[in-house]
DNA sequence: AATGGCATCCAAAGCGCTTTCAAATATGTA
DNA sequence: TACATATTTGAAAGCGCTTTGGATGCCATT
């Protein structure tokens, strides 16, 4: 069924059910009754692609998911999708997701920018001086960036949290506490978050005339795995750590694990603050010793990002070209006074 | 830059130029190497759209994503949809996600497939008699649906690991381990999934004449949490089970919480079998007590389906309509002998 | 020189929709 | 009644591509 079966069906030209159908004023009340109610007894749906060349507009927005053999996939990519396509269901929006090469990402961006086959694009996963920006800049579309590019000029669109600050005010907590000897348990060196967090404990700790050791830092994938083998590595210096800040709550499991397995008690001998994206899965409220966070959810993100994106493209108002979320710090059982006993 | 400024700037006409671009013979090699030069150099890249109006297909596959506020994002879900993704990268596919209330599916479905935007659909959670399916049959759309609809012919197109086998086998092993007393943590009833693995453990049971009791079978969502707070109620009963089967290692990560809380020792008070779908954040060898597992990648799932998908579309050869992978049973410490001791 | 075959190329129609411009009808005003 | 003005509808062009059904020119054959 399409529009010209639909329009000789009912009596009309195409143009008239086509302006009943997308609420033009300019047609009497009575036929677009009649239309309607055709529409419901045929089940008709205006294809998709047509109403794309015609208009330009094609109700989606497109991201590319970074996949490959071998390539981690990330909790945090399903979650952030969920408060994406939360929002996006109420405007009748979809995704278009164009899976690329980790190392093809510029031009896959482009490559789905112009298909034609989306009206907005929504960018992850940003490094230090993304490549993707300049390219972005220069297209023309509407996007939005998750997170910052660490080094560029902050005058595109984005949300962000401030990773910075978030732990920063851990690490103030935590030299509260007496903590002296810090860690930390990033992301993968090269994105943006991990370098924002990195900075916000070296200059608190800077505060107090503090440094943070290089091999008091790991960078890794933000698995449970990888949070092991960090927080045994840490386990092993010679100037055992006791203040350990992580960028994730998936990565502290393991770091717990491997305090227990050293026989340390978590609050007590290791203090631990995770940063949490409020993924459904894992409740820091509910590990067997609740966890110290910085809080912000992932989810809450994604479901901004897709209004503003939507709103955009459907010339709903301005919106804010730059926002910065802050997170909470919020104290729970893993952090506590630091331990006096066995001092160098 | 679109088809006509490309000839234009060509000298040659459109029929050629595309003609040239998609491969087809009666072009010269001369001319096609011209075009594809004159492509590399204006950067032009063909309107998806148009093509999909022209040609019927799109390139694309259409999955529904649930989704809703308060609807719980699902690890399994983007681990899946890396597998999709992984196969689709080589063919230059890409995926249209519409989200859509988990109340609204059918509808969600239909409308994704009557859209004109999508090739062929995707189709996961099943569920017992899945209405979707007969939805799908009336559809003239290729499909592929991942899991399968109990208590529905098994005529449609799917891909499923044997859940019932997984568990039956899981249960036996137990049950040779001297085990006489089993629960279940299984996942929400509704799901065709869970129904099959709650009959693998009755019918291995069964064969020794046990039953699975009522009071030792948790449905609820894979989390984290709620394998806490089950296990938790299991440790309560009056005739503590020794044996416990789970539908997902994310789960098993609370249950274990909960049994190293009530001072039991995996692998020796308490076994534990849990369903691996091999998720990158959540190894069973990394766990304190690795845990014996059944294993079938998800990933390979969703790549599988993919290839399939994207062959029927392309017309590349016959593919198997239903697959049925078989798991591996691997065992770790996380099961032992029966404890012989405080018997009822 | 006339014919047929082959290799290349092109004009134009068509995919299903939106939208411009114009026509037809209805309504109001003098 | 005659005219201007709304109101409601339609014909047709166009979005950017593919594809059908010729053209055109060139060569080998008769």
């Amino acid at each position: 069924m399409n529009l010209k079966q639909l329009s000789e069906l009912l009596g009309l030209s195409q143009t008239t059910v086509s302006r009943a159908l997308n609420g033009y004023p300019e047609v009497n009340e009575a036929t677009r009754e009649r239309v309607l109610q055709a529409v419901k007894e045929t089940g008709y749906r205006p294809n998709k692609a047509a109403q794309r060349l015609a208009t330009g507009k094609a109700g989606s927005i497109g991201l590319v998911m970074p996949t490959a053999p071998g390539h981690q996939s990330d909790v945090h990519f399903g979650e952030f999708l969920a408060g994406l396509g939360e929002e996006a269901v109420r405007h009748d929006f979809h995704f278009v997701i164009m899976p690329a090469d980790p190392d093809d990402e510029v031009a896959a961006l482009r490559r789905l920018a112009i298909s034609g086959n989306v009206d907005a694009l929504f960018v992850a996963y940003m490094r230090g001086h993304d490549p993707r920006l300049p390219m972005l800049k220069s297209l023309s579309m509407p996007y939005v960036v998750h997170g910052r590019s660490f080094g560029a000029e902050p005058d595109y669109p984005y949300l962000d949290i401030d990773n910075e600050g978030a732990f920063y005010d851990a690490t103030r907590l935590l030299l509260q506490l007496g903590h002296t000897r810090f860690a930390l348990m990033n992301g993968p060196t090269h994105l943006d978050f991990a370098i924002r967090r990195r900075n916000g404990v070296i200059s608190a700790l800077a505060e107090r005339g503090l440094t943070l050791e290089e091999d008091c830092v790991s960078h890794a994938l933000m698995t449970d795995e990888q949070g092991l083998l960090a927080m045994e590595r840490f386990l092993q210096l010679p100037q055992r750590p006791t203040a350990i800040l992580c960028s994730s709550t998936v990565m502290a499991l393991g770091a717990i694990r491997a305090v227990n397995q050293a026989g340390l008690r978590l609050g007590e001998d290791i203090s631990l603050i995770a940063h949490d994206d409020v993924l459904p899965l894992l409740k820091p409220e509910s590990f067997s010793v609740p966890l110290t966070t910085t809080r912000s959810s992932l989810r809450a993100a994604g479901a901004r990002i897709a209004q503003r994106l939507i709103g955009t493209v459907k010339q709903a108002g301005p919106f804010p070209e730059q926002e910065l979320w802050k997170t909470e710090l919020i104290v729970r059982a893993s952090t506590g006074p630091a331990p006096q006993s066995h001092e160098a």
